[in-house]
DNA sequence: ACTACCATACTACCATACAAGTTGATGCTC
DNA sequence: GAGCATCAACTTGTATGGTAGTATGGTAGT
């Protein structure tokens, strides 16, 4: 899905549109940025059409906003959208390590523990970055293990809100140590197919995700959507 | 989500694309049929770039795969991934009902009423297509009534395969009569809040999507991935 | 009859040129 | 000075030509 079956790496349009969709995730082009195909054309040194369809990609997935004749822009996180993305993420990870709790092959189980061994490594050093990374590839594991990956990956999509506001979060402070224990004991639950026990560690681990978001919506107010609800949403 | 936001019939480009989402889906254009930019490009009577910007939207939600240099093909129909789509509809759907029956605006509920009618009347007609149709607007609305649509584009996505097979099986025969009760139903749980009753009806709900997988799957063996495990899913 | 090879007719990919619309500043009119 | 028309400098949208890679079918050689 998304494409992620084919090289990455192949065509100039997937280099453009992978490069553009890192820096938007690492809020490097941060929401409400200009972006242009002309200017882009140039930077990567390409012509406008590859740029053009990275564009494309972009806005199917809700990244960016082309508005016709008038610019691109790089899509304003949606609080509702940040919700909705947190109670998906809920509901299909609840569901999901419920079934791992029931049937985990080995080779995931083991990626999980390297995982967690990098997660400590991660936290020594205070690299919050891949720390982030290294929560995202923990979790998608847990749906690698259940076969679940292609629900994964259409949850990135609605996870591009979500992600972008706990990239602010991290900026902040982010008590990652706490995060780590989570996900050590789900991997415990996982091994001791203690499926109730898991399923509610899961709920209080995702509740984590959100709990500061007006704080983040105050301090950086132009990444947001403004909540009046005269405004239309396709600013 | 999806470019949803945005005029679909403004430029050529949305224009194509909609037209061939919406053959893709019907199967018109039935998985595994190939494309061709130019061949479509003198279909529709524009160039081939617009017609490639649709191939690149469509690519992106999994409708076509595109080989470089080969050609564009309708993806194939993945049972892993109708499998999937099952799932992910299960478990949010079951959330959402959930919802639903604490609190649902009177708007959405009339609406629900007045897609029951129009079931009635299709089933009179026999006719399958706007059964399908009110099918699929019966349970966007009860995502609408949670603020959920965010939810239910993203899951459209996934729904690309389940939803292609549901075509072929409503081509056979379809109890239509039983679902239309269970929709009945399920507004009527919603308005008494029964949220216990309304979320077991809906998982029984969900779970005739694919009761007739296999035979489907044997019938129609060339719209279908090959189950083989040694043979790659990018055909 | 069979195989290796090569020409041809496709394909998607990229660059470029042109068209159409929006925005904002500038200068003119009142 | 305030307001309006006009124009210039952007933007994205579309059309087209050329390039490189692939599959196919016919042909020459065995």
């Amino acid at each position: 899905m998304h494409g992620s079956f084919q090289r990455s790496t192949d065509s100039t349009g997937h280099m453009v549109y992978n490069e553009l969709k890192l820096r938007i995730m690492n809020l490097d082009l941060p929401p409400g940025a200009s972006l242009s195909e002309k200017e882009m054309a140039l930077a990567f040194d390409v012509s406008r059409t590859p740029v053009r369809e990275s564009f494309v990609r972009l806005a199917q997935e809700g990244l960016v906003h082309v508005l016709p004749q008038r610019g691109t822009k790089v899509a304003l996180i949606d609080p509702a959208y940040v919700e909705e993305a947190r109670f998906m993420r809920e509901q299909l990870e609840k569901a999901v390590i419920r079934l791992a709790c029931v049937s985990f092959p080995e080779e995931q189980l083991l990626q999980l523990k390297h995982n967690l061994m990098l997660q400590e490594e991660s936290m020594e050093k205070h690299d919050g970055k891949q720390m982030f990374e290294l929560d995202e590839a923990f979790h998608r594991t847990l749906f690698e293990g259940c076969q679940k990956l292609g629900i994964w990956s259409v949850m990135q999509q609605m996870n591009a809100h979500l992600n972008r506001s706990r990239r602010l979060w991290l900026n902040a402070s982010s008590d990652w140590r706490h995060l780590y224990k989570h996900h050590q004991q789900m991997a415990a639950y996982i091994e001791a197919q203690d499926g109730e026990r898991a399923e509610a560690l899961m709920q209080e681990h995702l509740s984590l995700s959100i709990t500061d978001l007006e704080v983040l919506r105050a301090q950086y107010s132009e990444y947001f959507i403004p909540a009046s609800s005269e405004v239309k949403k396709k600013c």
